[in-house]
This record gives C-alpha cells, sequence and structure tokens, in this order.
DNA sequence: ACAAAAAGAGAATGATCGTTCAAACTACAA
DNA sequence: TTGTAGTTTGAACGATCATTCTCTTTTTGT
C-alpha cells in the first residue's frame, strides 16, 4: 500500500516498534495534508501549513513523503479507495440512498477518512492536467462503474426484470452523472435540505429502473 | 459591468478611443487568463504565464486589473454570465440536449468565451473557501434555477401536464444534478462517447418528466 | 511641432514557496 | 553510562511568487 510507489523515502527503519511509530506519523501527515488542501486547495495549502497542523516541523515531513506532491497523490488515492470501499459495500437500494444522503451531510465534518466532495471536485479539475493523477481517476472509476453495473443488475432482478447489458450501461451512466452532480451541489448549494437531496434521489431511482418502453416519450 | 466593483484600477482615463484599446487590452489578459487558469489551475497559473500568454509585460496588467486575484473574479463573473446566457436562450427540449453535448464537445475547444467544465468544478470548489466566489455563484445559482424551472414549466405544458410547484423544484433539482454530473463525466472521462451522452440525456428527459404515479415503483 | 499624459517594458522588491541540511535530541543496545 | 542509530528541529537555500517602481516609448491635444 506505502512505500511500494515511491511515496515514501528510502529509509533505513528496522525495529517493528518504529514501523509502528513511522507508519502513525504518516498518518498524522496526511490528516493534517487533508485538512490544509480541503480548506485552501490543493496548491494553495503551503508545506508550513501543513506541518503546523500536524504539530512538527516542515523539514521532517520529508521524512516521510518525497514531496508535496507525493502527499497530494496519497490523499487522493486514500480517497478514491473510500469512495471504492463505500459503493462495493452496497446491497439494497436504501443502502444507495442512505449512503448517499451520509457522505452530502458529513460535508464539513472533520472526519479524514471519509469521502469530501470538495477534494472530488478538486482532484476531478486535477485530473485534467496531471497524467498521473488522470490514471488514478481512471482506473478507480474503470472498478466504481463496474460496482454500480453489479449493483443494478442484482437490483433489477429483485424487482423482476432483466435488463440488457446496454441498458445496464445507460442507466449506470445516468446514476453516476445523478450521483455527481449531488456532489457538486452540495459544495455550491449547501444550505441545501438533505432530506430534499434524500427524496429527489429516491425518486429518480424509482424512475432510472423499469425498462424503457414508457407512454408520453419528450420528443 | 466593469470598473463598479473593484475589479479595476482607478484610472484617469478619458478619451473614447483610450477607453476602447484599454477594453480591448483587458479582454486580451482576460483571455490570456482563462487559458493559463484551465491549463494550470487558478493557483498554479502565474502573472508571468499570463503575461507572456497575453504578450505583454507583467506589470502592464496591473494598469487594467488591481490584482491577480480580481483577475480570477473577473473570469468566474464571464464563465457564469455565459453560462446563464445558454440556459436562457432555450426554448425546446432538443434545444437543451444539444446545447449539452456541444457544451461538452466543446471541452478542448480554445474558444475563449464558452463554458468551460474545467474551469466550473475549480470554481465550484473554489467557492467552498472564498466567500465572494460563493456569493457570485450563489447569486447566478439562483437565476439559473428560475430559468429551468420556467424551461420546465413550459416544456411539460407542451405535453399536456400541469405540475405541482413542488414537483417542479424536484424536477429541476434532477436536471441540474444530472446536467452537473455530465460536467464531472467529461474531466473525468473524456474518452466518452457525447453521443452516449446525448443518448442518455434524452433517455433521463423522458423519465423525468411524466407525472409521479408510475407503475413498478423501485421500493 | 511640442508639451503633457498615458501606455508600456522590465528590473527590483519583499514575501513565501518547496526543499535541504547540519546540528541537537532521544531511545535503546552494550 | 556510553556509543550509536534513528528522530526532530529550525535555520538556510534558491526559486518563484505577486506586486511596485522607474524609466522609456507612444499617443494625444493644441
Amino acid at each position: 500500500m506505502a512505500g511500494a510507489d515511491g511515496t515514501t523515502v528510502n529509509e533505513p527503519r528496522r525495529t517493528p516498534r518504529g514501523e509502528a511509530r513511522a507508519r502513525a506519523q504518516r498518518e498524522r501527515i496526511l490528516a493534517a495534508a487533508q485538512k490544509c488542501f480541503v480548506a485552501h486547495g490543493f496548491h494553495a495549502a503551503s508545506m508550513a501549513q501543513i506541518s503546523e497542523t500536524a504539530q512538527m516541523s516542515a523539514g521532517l515531513i520529508y521524512r516521510y513523503f518525497s514531496s508535496k506532491n507525493a502527499i497530494i497523490l496519497a490523499i487522493i488515492e486514500r480517497q478514491l479507495q473510500e469512495a471504492q470501499h463505500s459503493i462495493a459495500a452496497l446491497t439494497s437500494s436504501s443502502d444507495l440512498v442512505t449512503l448517499m444522503t451520509e457522505l452530502l451531510e458529513n460535508r464539513h465534518s472533520s472526519v479524514v477518512d471519509v469521502f469530501n466532495p470538495v477534494l472530488y471536485l478538486e482532484m476531478s479539475a486535477l485530473a485534467d492536467r496531471e497524467p498521473e493523477v488522470a490514471a488514478a481517476l481512471a482506473n478507480t472509476d474503470r472498478m466504481l462503474r463496474a460496482d454500480m453495473r453489479r449493483w443494478l443488475r442484482q437490483f433489477t432482478r429483485t424487482q423482476g426484470l432483466t435488463l440488457a447489458p446496454k441498458e445496464i450501461e445507460l442507466r449506470q451512466l445516468a446514476l453516476q452523472c445523478f450521483f455527481e452532480g449531488l456532489v457538486v451541489r452540495s459544495v455550491r448549494n449547501p444550505d441545501l435540505d438533505p432530506r430534499v437531496l434524500a427524496a429527489g434521489l429516491e425518486e429518480f431511482l424509482r424512475r432510472l429502473l423499469p425498462p424503457p418502453d414508457l407512454p408520453e416519450s419528450g420528443r
């Protein structure tokens, strides 16, 4: 997970005691960095701020991370894994609704190991210019989409429907768009009532799932 | 529009000739700045890069904008107006579909005065920390939502439906989420076929518009 | 054509950036 | 306790940042 991708510095670490301490230090740095990144953005957050938040000297950080960019990548990777685990754990329809509303309610939580909408927007924008970030995002996106398709297949089956792969594909895209739109809304329209969002989401799911032969086509 | 909000410097400009030139210079600066912001982000783009792109000295920029932040705000304001005009011009359903797909197809266009998904994400994230940006976004959002509701009312009426205000509200939210999700997708999944997106959008609209009494409710 | 004003270039400024480094500190083995 | 390896600090570095200042060039009014 760590140390295999050039994220960490070449270290002469030995004892398991020191190994544990090092892990804890990395964790403290990442927690502080995430706070700073959320508050000021990847680029505007300075190493000085991060070190102050982590309550250690600026120089010490470089014993655990080779550069600021390595920290950014670690934070992004962490955020992606968080999203992946959330999606993979879904089983029922209400799971999805509660998961999404929870994510949006936790937006200002200081808890670090949770999906963060602002970071999501920032890293999405970053993916447009940094190939390394784009690759990480693309990779997770692929798995995320597969998980969503699996969920859709399973869920429609409990409804007595079996949809063609093309149909599943289209619905997955719609579902993801709707969810990511919710993320944008939660940042740009923070006063929005989460219950309204939840209601909208349930309604949306109800409309998304049936087969495409609907009355009153809009065109 | 300009000069009333502290965006520009206190200037002793007089003649209409010079006034026109000043407008052109401001325009050149904004165009260069937008290019740089898209390429590197608001914070990472430097005044040196902007001045080089605009082909003028760095110092000269300060004759037309009081600070880099003023440039950022001007770009954001411009982008918001662009979005507003696009939405306000809508009349038919196919208008909406073609508008959205056009926006996503123009993503890598060098044309400056057009909606830019990367900037959209970046300014949305920025709104979370800069109150001035948040205020501008909130203001435009309010008008944008009103325009979308108006469009929805008009469009459903042509379909022989009249929806309650609550219903309109919910559908507007869903429509906006879906659209903003498309924006995120266009950045994170740039290889996505625009025609697939268009198909998904039309399908989505067809499902969004009918009244809520549907068969096979999903729950 | 000439003076005054505006536009412009580009070096200088101080602040701050990410990063490095030598020295001080701490913990543990002998 | 002493030697040694791993930690930590904080000052120092060069680069670069946004912004200002001085000086030159161009435009304009008369």
